[in-house]
DNA sequence: ACCTGAACACCGTTCAAGT
DNA sequence: ACCTGAACACCGTTCAAGT
């Protein structure tokens, strides 16, 4: 029974097809991922689904081994949509690789914000072993790439010392995700995740790693001036 | 009826208590952090907590409000620890306050990876509002405290920029949190969480955020060479 | 004051049975 | 091939009842 006045999208049953509708798979989904942004990664439920789906509590079972296969398949399109956003920020950041870079970094913390709960499960302990879904660790790799080739490109320029372009990467990386980790588990200082606030942070952030922390060698202890 | 074999340390009925031992909260706690050390922070039931301790699953409502409340009594235990564990870092580094920033940066990794699934209580989303728990939001911010201090102190040498300290200390608080995050999720590089490699890959974090990823300026794009 | 035992409303998962 | 309904073994939480 439905509980009441719910919005549930396309529900048409075509009675081609075998009983509700030919691609329940893609309906769980697609619930699952609208779920998780109203309740939280923990409220998810898999009878929640499939109720919202239309379909008995075991019906999910068909197409997903288990709650933890459907999880991955959420993460998995997090993953993909995370490379799009940050991918597309990039293309507005222009041609500077190092403009680029820092898009990228804030586009990669923007989406956190916008999408805690999809963030969470794309990194937490859920999917206890990422090996089991190839897809998974493929679109996981797939970002953490667009990091490191933004960082190759810096180097071609000259504007980032050199390296293995992954190993110089890692820090970029721990520093956009640590800033993404913060702010959506309310520890840094963002007040109701304001969407101008997390911008500047994230701007400040992809900053601090590319000039560091170290006092500008050549400047007075007292006077700093900007660089060149 | 107790499962089968297992150790369950210092059972001493004492019937002056009330009724199994005089401090069944501090045994659920403790029982509590150990479970999650080997069971995981999903494993974490409240029903075995209260039978490891040797009481009723009804039992520790007496003592926390709900799971939520045992949970929060967890994390801050686990701040507790971790900034005990940055001080006696910090100590052994020595008087420069750069080191002494470094080893604490150090010692957060360490202790996240020494700790997963406690390190992933203290900032997961399982404690919703950390507000309601004010003990845990006090403990939490010693330990961004004791980064925002040893900026302090490296800015007061001219190791480090000038400004906010707190605002500086944010960037290095991120570094090592995402690192932190990257390692214990499998997502960085750190093979079987072998302590060395946690701890050179520490390292070169913090060295990373203290440095910054850009070219030394006045160095030739193709020879490096150390600063002074 | 502190704990027990039964009860309730949930879960994830399985499996025979239906079409 | 795909879905249903009942069933099982769990949860967290509550509450009358015991000492």
């Amino acid at each position: 029974v439905p509980p009441a006045g719910e919005r549930r999208p396309r529900r048409r049953p075509d009675p081609k097809q075998g009983y509700h509708h030919g691609n329940l798979k893609a309906a769980l989904l697609e619930g699952a991922i609208a779920l998780i942004a109203t309740r939280g990664a923990d409220g998810l439920t898999l009878r929640e689904v499939a109720q919202r789906a239309g379909v008995s509590h075991a019906a999910p079972y068909r197409h997903f081994k288990d709650k933890t296969a459907l999880l991955a398949a959420v993460a998995e399109e997090g993953f993909r949509e995370m490379c799009r956003e940050m991918a597309a920020a990039a293309t507005v950041a222009g041609a500077n690789p190092l403009d680029r870079f820092k898009a990228i970094g804030v586009a990669y913390v923007r989406f956190a914000v916008a999408h805690p709960s999809h963030f969470r499960i794309m990194f937490g302990p859920e999917i206890p072993d990422r090996s089991v879904f190839p897809s998974l660790a493929t679109a996981a790799w797939a970002a953490f790439e667009m990091l490191g080739d933004a960082i190759s490109d810096c180097q071609r320029t000259g504007a980032v010392r050199e390296g293995d372009p992954l190993r110089v990467a890692l820090p970029a990386w721990a520093i956009v995700h640590g800033l993404a980790a913060l702010v959506i588990d309310g520890q840094a200082p963002a007040a109701g995740h304001d969407a101008r606030t997390v911008e500047s942070l994230a701007q400040e952030i992809t900053t601090a790693i590319y000039q560091g922390l170290a006092r500008p060698s050549g400047a007075a202890p007292r006077s700093r001036k900007g660089r060149a």
